[in-house]
DNA sequence: TATTGTTATACTCTATAACTATA
DNA sequence: TATAGTTATAGAGTATAACAATA
């Protein structure tokens, strides 16, 4: 998907060619401003090209989002899951069956209430975690390298008062 | 972390009750600061709230931007608004269709290059860009509360460098 | 030959409802 | 009765390839 490399194009005249890339001259579109569709944009951007990284490792982004949840010492359950990463629980199903036969991740039946169950990595899921985050890490270095270490920190803080 | 409006919580007892909503204690997760997934996580609320609120217009944020694109002064081309909203050519046909047939847009074969469309809006294409335009500037408003207008601009111009 | 739009197709993602086992 | 997880299924979103008309 060479969406980039947009070579030097010649101006041509102005007067008879409406052209430009296209993308310089929709940016006057109200949507263009709108926060939500940059946000839409950005996210299209950076999750296609963190799947792209994650390949390697036969990852996809919401899979590395589950086995991170997991990597912490808070053993949540499906359905904590579930409420962070905003999926229903069936997708969760889904997505630790997975993990699960990979040998990423084992369930555990909660002593406390034995209709839930919490999500535990096992030793190879930790390796795979660590391997993972260092890929998404490298793909957000990619993606956000347009803005400096301080836009970054802010654009995070910002985006967290909005995520949740 | 301080995210947002976390009121205050009881403490309880540590050593047995691992609860909590399970929101906060996953904070600590890698994934929680990865400027990504908060992207997505951001994206996902706010599209299915806007859509929420198209729903009444029998619209869906995706109609919006294409309806909102083709109602500047640029005319553009079924290839440019593909482009600008990074989708591929077959999605763009299935998005104007759907607005032709409602009559909010129609194709007009560009006489510079036969083989391109410009897709131009109707005058009720117009109208109902307009009601849209409100409904989603309402959304936006909803979804980004907890943020001040200083703080959106900020994170308008952030993205901005990140989208395109 | 290459490009724009179109059609067809398949694959992923998302949403919903019904079922089970526990509570 | 209500809740956590599971299963099944359908719909929306996304990606790809082949084709016609035009360049």
């Amino acid at each position: 998907m060479p969406t980039t490399a947009t070579p030097e194009k010649t101006p041509a005249d102005e007067s008879t060619a409406p052209s430009a890339t296209g993308i310089e001259r929709l940016q006057s579109a109200r949507v263009a401003s709108d926060i939500q569709f940059l946000i839409a944009r950005a996210r299209g951007r950076g999750n296609s090209h963190a799947n792209l990284m994650l390949a390697e490792l036969d990852l996809k982004v919401r899979h590395f989002s589950v086995l991170s949840l997991v990597c912490t010492e808070e053993r949540p359950t499906q359905r904590e899951l579930g409420e962070f990463l905003d999926l229903d629980p069936s997708q969760i199903v889904a997505l630790v069956d997975s993990l699960e036969e990979r040998g990423a991740v084992r369930r555990e039946t909660d002593p406390r209430d034995r209709r839930s169950k919490i999500v535990v990595p096992t030793e190879s899921g930790h390796d795979l975690h660590e391997q993972a985050a260092a890929l998404t890490r490298e793909s957000e270095e990619t993606v956000l390298q347009t803005l400096s270490p301080r836009e970054r920190r802010q654009l995070r803080a910002l985006l967290q008062k909005v995520a949740f």
